[in-house]
DNA sequence: GTGGTCTAGACCACA
DNA sequence: GTGGTCTAGACCACA
């Protein structure tokens, strides 16, 4: 179910977080499953634990999951993903629109890459 | 015509990149024309002349301007800014755009906030 | 009479404690009473023992339960509640009302979480 | 300006961000000063440079510093801390309000403590 | 020089 | 077993 790209310049946890809320999105995390456990998930994919405990703190901030010291990391209730962070991807998306605009990329171009980009899998 | 802000997450290499794209695009800046020389522009803005000179190569590699040893940098044709700097931009915005998705964010929201990337100014 | 929220970010150990208190503030429990025992509490909670036992072991501990070997667990005379333990609690909340000045909460607003924690139920 | 207690309890990652939002609550840093680098400041208080990250880390997430790669952490505008961090205190004064009355701490005793923890120093 | 990511591994509290 | 904190140290991008 999980993982990861090595060679991609996307670093590890984000790729992580990112597969996480696929994986929640497509519905086949729901609400209250358990994560893998820290260590578990690190020897599968062959990454130190550390990786993956920043992944899993970065998203029990962002509210994607919660976790209970001694017994794991659990999916969250949808409601609960932080109102910052979706601000944060939306501030993202505005600059990259922006910047693609000025490297020439037309209007129709812009939205037609979104538009896939939402169909994508 | 040129400005940074110190404040900013993006880089300033990139904001003067950036800049620079927006002069040409607003026909402020066109081909043939010579740009500030770097210690000159460092001055100006109280940066390190190596972040100008790092914007400067950069830009030449995009083949936004080309270098004349002893004479300056100069506004290159518009035809020939790098495939590579606009497929990079473009990726960029697929990934962010594909990120809002993971969070939540609605195709109607992303298209509109394109838009306004677009219209912006 | 026992119930625990599994969601919860607080140590099932400690949900234990407090809802001991609250038994014993609501004079649901007395001094004299029998605990539950060890084994039938963990049945009925679907909990591990080690669990309960730690609960347990910690309320002897701070001197709100008593044991007798082979008899089970009893609850304490009221006055015998460790000193440490209040002093705990005491530290633990003047912390928390520091932290929350230094995030910009105003003595208010702090005054009125207190009253209201203290009203609650 | 920053030391740390080696033997406390609380993690030094979050001694340091109290720390941080003490100075700047009294003043001493403002919105735009320098924050000491991560380097610099582990080195000073003879911890690992991984611990000063992770509190700048945690900082930046929650809006209080904001970092430029490269040149160092800032203090942010008084008004970018996040919601959710207030809220989160908040939350921590709520329960240790509650657990304080479980052991008998009385509402005066209570408020006098949270009094006193808004005058300290 | 400055922060960002990551590995390798230790020790702790909690279940 | 499970997460939390921390040290020691490497390598990278950016200024």
């Amino acid at each position: 179910m999980y993982m990861i790209d090595i060679k991609s310049r996307v670093p590890i946890y984000e790729q992580l977080k990112n597969r996480t809320l696929e994986l929640i999105m497509a519905g086949i995390l729901a609400s209250g499953d358990k994560m893998p456990s820290v260590r578990s998930l690190a020897g599968d994919l062959g990454v130190n634990p550390n990786t993956i405990q920043k992944a899993y703190q970065d998203m029990e901030k962002e509210g994607i999951i919660y976790t209970v010291a001694g017994r794991g990391s659990f999916v969250s209730e949808n409601q609960t993903i932080n109102e910052s962070s979706i601000r944060n991807a939306i501030e993202k998306l505005e600059k990259s629109a922006y910047e693609a605009r000025l490297y020439g990329v037309t209007i129709e171009k812009a939205t037609l890459i979104v538009k896939q980009a939402f169909e994508r899998e």
